[in-house]
DNA sequence: CGTGCTCT
DNA sequence: AGAGCACGG
C-alpha cells in the first residue's frame, strides 16, 4: 500500500488547500490509485458496487467520469499516469495483497450472510480488485473526454514523479508518498475525494481539503536528503520489502538516517535484517533511478460527447440524461480551463 | 464516489 | 445556502 511515512511529514512542508487554489496547474495522477478509491468508495450499502446489466461493474467509470469534470471545472490540468509492469521485487507485496483479499471475501460472505450490513460493506470495499479491462475501460473513457494519460514502463508512481521533474506536471497527485521517494518535487494528495465526509463509524462531518506536499520543504524541515529519506522507507517498509526491518516505525527510522553519513555503507548494514531474497541496494535504486518513459505527450482535446455516450450509455447503461449534462459540463470547461490555456509552474514553498 | 431532490 | 437522504449502474 505503499510507504507509510505520514507521521514525519513536516507541518512546514504541507498545506491545505482549495481546489481552486490549483487552478492551470498540470497534476499528474495515478490512475490506478484514483480508480481503487472509486472502486472501493462507489458501492451500495451492502458493498455491492454499480454494474451494468451485464453485470459489469462500473464504479469506476462513474467516479472517473464526474470527478474529473469537477476537477477540470474548477482549472485543474489532470493527466493520468497508469501503471505498467510491476518489477519481480514487487511479487510478495501483491502476493499479500491477493490474500487479504481473499480473506476480505470470506468476511464478506460471512457479513453478509449474518445480515451486518455495515461490515459486509467494509470488507466488500476490501475485495476491491481492478482488472485489466477496467483499467482499459478506463483509458479508453479519458480518451474520449480529450483527458491525457501517460502509460508508465513499470511504477505508475515513478513516472508521475519523472513528469513533474521534467516540468511537464506541476505535482504528482496520489494518496500515497512514494511519489516522494521517487522524487516529485510535489505531491498533491485528496484529489480523489474532496468536500465533506461522514468519519467511519461516528456522527461527524469532515471537510477534505487537497494537501500539498513540497518535496524540498521537507528534506530541509527533516535535516536529510532525498538519498536517506529513500534509506528511510527500505527501514519502515516499501512494497518492495512489505515488513520493513523490525522495530523501525518512521520516527525510530529518521533519527537513524539522519546519522547515516554513507549510504552504501547503511545499505550494506541493514542487508542481513532483511530478507534473504530482499536486496536493498535494488531497492534503493528502484526508487532513485526507476525505469520511466519521455515518449509521452500532453495533449487535452475538446469532448467528444457522442463516444462518450457510446461508451457509458450504451455499453454501460448509464443514465442519457446524466452523461449529457456531465459531458456538456466538460465541453464548457474545456473551453474555458483547457483550450489554449497556459500551465502553471510557480513555486509555493520559497 | 457522485447527482439531484426535499426540506428548512 | 446548506443539510439530509435516496439513488446511480
Amino acid at each position: 500500500m505503499g510507504v507509510n511515512i505520514r507521521d514525519i511529514i513536516p507541518d512546514q512542508a504541507r498545506r491545505e488547500v482549495d481546489l481552486k487554489a490549483l487552478k492551470g496547474y498540470v497534476i499528474a495522477l495515478d490512475g490506478y490509485n484514483m480508480l481503487y478509491q472509486f472502486l472501493s468508495a462507489i458501492r451500495q450499502p451492502d458493498g455491492t458496487p454499480l454494474k451494468d446489466s451485464q453485470g459489469r461493474v462500473t464504479s469506476h467509470l462513474s467516479g472517473l467520469f464526474y470527478r474529473t469534470i469537477n476537477l477540470v471545472e474548477e482549472g485543474l490540468k489532470p493527466v493520468y499516469v497508469f501503471d505498467g509492469k510491476p518489477p519481480e521485487m514487487k511479487r510478495k507485496e501483491i502476493e499479500e495483497r491477493v490474500a487479504r483479499k481473499k480473506e476480505a471475501a470470506e468476511k464478506y460472505a460471512k457479513a453478509k450472510e449474518s445480515g451486518s450490513i455495515e461490515e459486509a460493506r467494509k470488507y466488500a470495499q476490501a475485495t476491491s480488485e481492478l482488472s485489466s479491462d477496467m483499467v482499459s475501460e478506463a483509458k479508453r473513457l479519458l480518451d474520449y473526454m480529450g483527458i491525457p494519460w501517460v502509460q508508465a514502463p513499470a511504477d505508475g508512481e515513478a513516472q508521475a514523479a519523472h513528469l513533474a521533474q521534467k516540468g511537464d506536471a506541476w505535482a504528482a497527485g496520489s494518496q500515497d508518498y512514494d511519489s516522494l521517494l521517487f522524487g516529485a518535487p510535489r505531491l498533491v494528495r485528496n484529489l480523489a475525494i474532496t468536500g465533506k465526509r461522514k468519519l467511519p463509524n461516528k456522527d461527524e462531518y469532515v471537510e477534505v481539503k487537497p494537501e500539498i506536499i513540497d518535496l524540498n520543504a521537507m528534506l530541509k524541515a527533516l535535516g536529510i536528503t532525498r538519498e536517506q529519506l529513500i534509506l528511510l522507507g527500505i527501514l519502515v517498509g516499501t512494497d518492495f520489502d512489505p515488513d520493513g526491518i523490525k522495530g523501525y516505525g518512521p520516527k525510530t527510522a529518521l533519527n537513524f538516517v539522519k546519522g547515516v553519513k554513507d549510504v552504501t555503507k547503511a545499505l550494506e548494514s541493514i542487508k542481513s535484517q532483511l530478507p534473504g531474497d530482499v536486496d536493498p541496494f535494488k531497492i534503493f535504486d528502484y526508487f532513485a533511478k526507476p525505469p520511466v518513459s519521455s515518449d509521452y505527450r500532453i495533449l487535452f482535446k475538446e469532448p467528444d460527447v457522442e463516444k462518450i455516450k457510446e461508451l457509458l450509455v450504451r455499453e454501460h447503461d448509464f443514465s442519457e440524461d446524466r452523461v449529457v449534462k456531465a459531458a456538456e459540463r466538460l465541453a464548457k470547461a474545456f473551453k474555458e480551463n483547457l483550450r489554449g490555456k497556459q500551465s502553471r509552474l510557480d513555486m509555493w514553498f520559497g
